[in-house]
DNA sequence: TTGATATAGTTACATTCGTAACCATTATTT
DNA sequence: AAATAATGGTTACGAATGTAACTATATCAA
């Protein structure tokens, strides 16, 4: 069949793998130290670095799916590396802030996670890589 | 908590987001007008690029896991966009090939593809797109 | 030839995921 | 104030996933 399309050049497929490929690098490392799932990594990270907020600003700042923002909280909450505290105002809302095991965590991780930033950014060169972040950030308004 | 790390320019992230972004708008052409999935679609696509293949050449050439292609085949199947061929030679091997319905829905899937490469292509301008698909290309290796 | 190893593909199982329904609380309308 | 709607968050359920075990066939080695 002769078709001008190619699925190896194809957008979507090309920028699924370069993610992946991109993404699993430093999930090993999350992964196998720690047992977390990418959710986590990234709830974590987000209180890491925001100190404390809710569920709901998670989500809006991870882009997770609020399910996914829930079921990572709960389990970050069982290993004790943060806890909730119901806001006063609005008893509907859970305030949420990592312990100190949870900041250490964090902290290690970020330190994982420079190294490996600094490792892509080698490969790619430091011109290629910024102008590639320049393009994915471009795309989130696509 | 003072960092020199932010999520929201870590690589890993980006990429994550702004492959959503960008497969997510196809997927919604193949899932809402066939009822597919991303493996359904891309075992699709590389039989209708390539031809007759086996399960493993699939794999190869889409890098999904073998058993997303299993499936996938199975549910193409059912809907009679495929047929397997018993291999002659190697009795293991199921040789897999569009039947006319699916090298139709293939047909059709393949202009919205095109469709929607263009108007990627237009939102990044040209010069853009093409640095993108290089550099994505080039994280292959990494 | 027979026993061990490798390969093609499928299936069982446990985990993860997204949709939708749900509870509790707060805000809005009448 | 009572009824209704909206919001924060969790949960139930079905679908999709990955790992590992499996069947069947083929290859290799002794």
């Amino acid at each position: 069949m002769k078709t001008e399309f190619d699925l190896h050049s194809f957008l979507p497929f090309l920028m699924h793998h370069a993610s992946e490929k991109v993404s699993f690098g430093f999930r090993d490392i999350y992964r196998d130290q720690y047992r977390m799932t990418r959710s986590e990594w990234r709830v974590l990270a987000t209180l890491g670095q925001y100190g404390a907020l809710t569920a709901t600003e998670i989500v809006t700042h991870t882009g997770l799916h609020k399910t996914k923002v829930s079921r990572a909280v709960f389990s970050i909450e069982q290993r004790r590396w943060l806890k909730r505290r119901q806001d006063e105002q609005d008893r509907r809302i859970l305030r949420l802030e990592l312990t100190s095991q949870g900041q250490s965590a964090f902290a290690s991780l970020c330190k994982a996670g420079i190294a490996y930033d600094q490792k892509v950014r080698d490969f790619l060169g430091e011109d290629d890589f910024s102008r590639l972040s320049a393009l994915l950030t471009k795309l989130n308004d696509l």
